[in-house]
DNA sequence: ATCGCAAAGTTGGTACTCCAACACTCGGCG
DNA sequence: CGCCGAGTGTTGGAGTACCAACTTTGCGAT
């Protein structure tokens, strides 16, 4: 019954198995297109196949001019989302914790909600809301973008924005009393693969946060977080 | 500049527009090979590539015999990790309360604990642990894929099954303190691609769960979830 | 009017080919 | 001894072609 399965994927499940029990290891070399079509009798095409399966699943990494290589697994950093609540950048301050030395880049401006934000935010799609977007950077390459929304008339002013959103909105009386996070994978938009310097078929971690001050929504934004370097830890007490 | 991109992206892009921009709706068909090589003057190579890199996105769905078309995209579900903390299947609780009809099924056996759950157990390598895998299925289609581990002293007999974690534990006079998920996006293994029975490039999320009594670890799972289907939502009290 | 079947269209697998851009190696020249 | 450059190998883009398996459609027979 294997006999009927298409011909690539012999090839894919044989270098996949080696891969997975450590007999090819990460940094060693993939045998190239022509190679494969030697060593598994295979057409051009199924070998050349086989390699951009293996890429997409981001198993091994090819270099134009060198050839296919095991990819590093580089280590999944844990991004602990509760230990930095009150911080302006609980991002950065969890980035910060793994030694890395994180700069980040934000830019503030008025922006219509439209339908996403508004329902997010509980206002009219044509109310104007403050906009800003973050980059993170550890050791300047760029970790995670960050977009948050806030009603207009919380919106930091630029000496404010050293300090967190919590301290921010007590400030206007406004206590926060609820996070709600929600976590979803998906492809990259093409800005976000640009501005995260993704590799081919790798996905993001997207995380939608909002602020409640009790039934009322007071900030909500987009993290998105590149899903073969992060992963999301939450620790909740009894 | 634009003008030396590869070919295929001018076609993926250009359909991914109509796509996100509502000219082409969940369900409507994008021409086919034939049609896309002379609507953009390429060759079949360049049409079939973007296609596939179409539906590696999870924008198109390709039929054998009929066409390609625009994928209906599921709304995502979400699975409200704190709700039900205290329930034999939190998993399930939060279908549930979607208003699926859920069922499961599970098998308990012992096994060896292996460097990671070692690890995540803080047991040795070579220890006997309990092992149960679930299979959650909603309307009778497989929505979720568990995997618990504990130290056998603890191991649920049958009866005791229907009972939560929480509550066998503390007829061991063990008190569960805290809770602690991290989450990550990753390439389903073919296993699993499989028993979800998973389209093509559509990642899974995978949340290693792991209860603490104090500073000691009683149970570990890997919860392995469509991220096509489902989001993953914590809330925070502050 | 309905049923069944054949023809046409479509996907996905496979093979072969040509080429540009790039990396690597090794030998020869200064 | 060191450096440069040519030759060789590799990836990734692109084209053409053939075929099996499948779906859809439409026509002809009942």
């Amino acid at each position: 019954m294997a006999t009927s399965d298409p011909v690539y994927l012999r090839v894919v499940e044989d270098i996949r198995r080696q891969i997975n029990d450590g007999t090819l290891l990460p940094g060693a070399p993939i045998p190239s297109r022509a190679q494969l079509t030697r060593k598994y009798q295979v057409g051009e095409t199924a070998a050349r196949h086989a390699l951009r399966v293996l890429a997409a699943e981001g198993l091994i990494i090819g270099r134009v001019g060198s050839g296919h290589y095991v990819r590093e697994q580089p280590e999944l950093s844990p991004l602990h989302r509760w230990r930095f609540l009150d911080h302006p950048a609980p991002f950065a301050a969890d980035l910060q914790s793994q030694g890395r030395r994180v700069t980040w880049d934000w830019h503030s401006e008025p922006a219509e909600a439209g339908p996403d934000i508004a329902r997010r935010l509980r206002v009219d799609e044509s109310v104007t809301v403050s906009r800003t977007r973050y980059v993170f950077r550890g050791d300047g390459k760029p970790l995670q973008l960050a977009t948050s929304y806030e009603p207009i008339e919380f919106a930091a002013h630029s000496e404010d924005e050293r300090r967190s959103l919590v301290t921010r909105m007590s400030a206007h009386g406004i206590k926060i009393t609820e996070i709600v996070e929600s976590v979803r994978t998906r492809v990259p938009r093409p800005t976000e693969s640009d501005a995260l310097d993704l590799p081919a078929g790798v996905h993001v971690l997207h995380v939608e946060r909002t602020h409640w001050a009790g039934d009322r929504p007071v900030e909500t934004s987009d993290i998105v977080i590149p899903g073969d370097r992060f992963q999301v830890v939450y620790s909740m007490p009894m």
